[in-house]
DNA sequence: CTAACATATGAGCATATGTTCATATGTATA
DNA sequence: TATACATATGAACATATGCTCATATGTTAG
């Protein structure tokens, strides 16, 4: 439909290029599921929720406490995280204990975690 | 403030728990910068971008034939991923060629990656 | 210098997202 | 069964985000 805008014409020595990045990429219904999990990971309280059940797990009392936010907030970011299933969780009595599912969510932490430390001693962090 | 609504009468058991938690946790400062890079991420068009230029370098119009997008998007994109500094761009006559400036950032969404297939096997895709 | 091209950028708009408030649901205890 | 407590959820609202359109900037060729 917009064949004329898009195409610039410097890039066609770039075709076959382009080409093999195509074929080599991610296709697009994994980009879109990366994208969600990612979108899960932006938001700083459902990260910081997060990261507080890496290890451990924590009723929600306990995340409102942690992260000093009021219950609903809490309730509704794990509610996302159900409906991802990125975490499990378990009743006992009036309580429920949510805890992650996946140890590659740790890693993926700690990959970016290096990304930004590496990033601050290039950086002026000296 | 509202300490009395936040805290549910049973999390006390919780006590040592959560300090505990507290005190192994990423600083706040470190959290924000995580869930800023994870934005980065979660945008499905920025997210090809990233991928599109994993191991090679592209100029904009590259991109926006690959994508099929146009240039006006892709270039704001490509601003948002240079002031986080997460891609260096080197310009050549009118083009401006982009890539990604740190391997972490391929670590991190190949374990993305591995979670989401993960979760395919687990789930009904047999 | 002018025209054509590649890229960048500001404004405006529509949609998505996160929080709060009010209330519903479910569970234990008196 | 009634009450208190822990959690879930819907609606409303304010903010953030991504795209488009128009235009600016910068570069090369004529």
């Amino acid at each position: 439909m917009r064949e004329e805008e898009l195409i610039c014409q410097e890039n066609y020595p770039h075709y076959q290029l382009i080409n093999q990045v195509k074929l080599s990429s991610i296709n697009r219904e994994d980009m879109q599921n990366l994208s969600e999990i990612f979108k899960l990971f932006a938001d700083e309280t459902r990260l910081r929720i997060i990261c507080a059940i890496l290890n451990t797990e924590l009723c929600v009392c306990d995340l409102c406490e942690l992260l000093q936010l009021n219950q609903s907030a809490v309730s509704h970011q794990l509610q996302l995280l159900r409906s991802s299933k990125l975490v499990k969780y378990r009743k006992e009595g009036k309580q429920v204990y949510y805890s992650l599912k996946d140890e590659h969510i740790e890693s993926i932490i700690k990959m970016a975690l290096a990304h930004i430390q590496e990033g601050d001693e290039a950086n002026g962090a000296k």
